[in-house]
DNA sequence: TGTACATCAGTGAACGCGCGTTCACTGATGTAC
DNA sequence: TGTACATCAGTGAACGCGCGTTCACTGATGTAC
């Protein structure tokens, strides 16, 4: 049954991607090795061949969803276009923000899951802080406020059973975090 | 090896009270109920006399977290005092905020732990809003977005490995969120 | 270009362990008289 | 107040299942000639 060196490395990113979705939708403890290679269409006993272990894994899944979110907002130039608190950012947990979608699980993950956590902030607070004007001081701490603002916001808006207090809570925040336009 | 009903709702508080810590610090998935058991002093066996499940235990350990935070923070008067962000609540999950230490994985909880939550955000925002000055909305408004703010802080500055950008974060956040003076 | 062999990606059964849950049992507590 | 019995909180062994991990095997790919 061996695949062509091609078809293998393509088999390997589409485990990566698939488990960076299914992470995000059910948590680290909530996928199992045999659902993610299913998913794949590959059988469990192939994924030692890519992989150490699952934690392994789940430290390259972490790293994917930051490549993947970097990319995303590459384009963005005003923090008014940010669809962070979009009513489909808020549903579609599989395709969005790791921190929100594993942010209290990451502090007692391995170091490697860990560092790709560290990542993903250090870029999204380039990212963002390149969206303000003022001095790299001033642009840096607006960067943290609004990260930390934001992602605290899509936490509990999941995290709320009624969704009334949950529209609340986004659009609260989406004025207070996301309408500013950059500061003059 | 009957004991007195006394004890017996003793022993159920200690359960409580326990898993509520344990959860916090390790995670739903990441503590099992023999691990709580045991460190109440019981055998596993015993569980199913208080609880229907583990879950059922969740959603009481959360709702007893809420009161626990409500009872500690019925004193302050000006959100200066607030030790949200402080080094010590930082370090401490196991004692700290449930909505931080847990906040992704209740989305994905039962009913009992999600309606926990939401009581748990419906109480801190009512707290908060009481520090605040101006009208019943504007505070509203502050309530939710220093709420978010600080749970974003606390759950980016644990996720993250580097402690230099943990401070940051916290410190930030904390002038941001916490420094505002009760607005007149 | 074609053939023969070595390599190795993927298969699927199996292992071992932890964990949630159940259950027959124990013996101290609670209660009826 | 004391005695006899019923109750039931807690015990500890056992069950069943899922899951991470291992491994002997397969058969297509890659390579050496």
């Amino acid at each position: 049954m061996r695949v062509t060196r091609e078809k293998a490395a393509e088999n390997r990113a589409r485990i990566v991607e698939t488990a960076s979705r299914l992470f995000r939708e059910r948590g680290f403890d909530g996928v199992g090795l045999d659902a993610i290679m299913n998913e794949v269409g590959l059988t469990h006993g192939g994924f030692y061949g890519h992989f150490t272990s699952k934690e392994d894994l789940a430290a390259e899944a972490v790293a994917h969803a930051l490549e993947e979110s970097a990319e995303l907002q590459r384009g963005y130039t005003n923090i008014a276009d940010f669809v962070y608190l979009s009513e489909s950012h808020f549903a579609d947990r599989a395709n969005g923000c790791a921190l929100a979608a594993l942010g209290g699980d990451m502090a007692r993950r391995s170091k490697g899951v860990r560092s790709g956590a560290t990542s993903y902030v250090r870029t999204a607070l380039g990212q963002l802080a390149g969206l303000f004007r003022g001095t790299a001081a001033a642009r840096r701490r607006r960067a943290i406020t609004t990260l930390v603002g934001i992602v605290g916001a899509l936490t509990l808006a999941r995290a709320v059973e009624d969704p009334v207090l949950s529209d609340e809570i986004l659009f609260t925040a989406r004025q207070f975090f996301g309408s500013a336009r950059p500061a003059g």
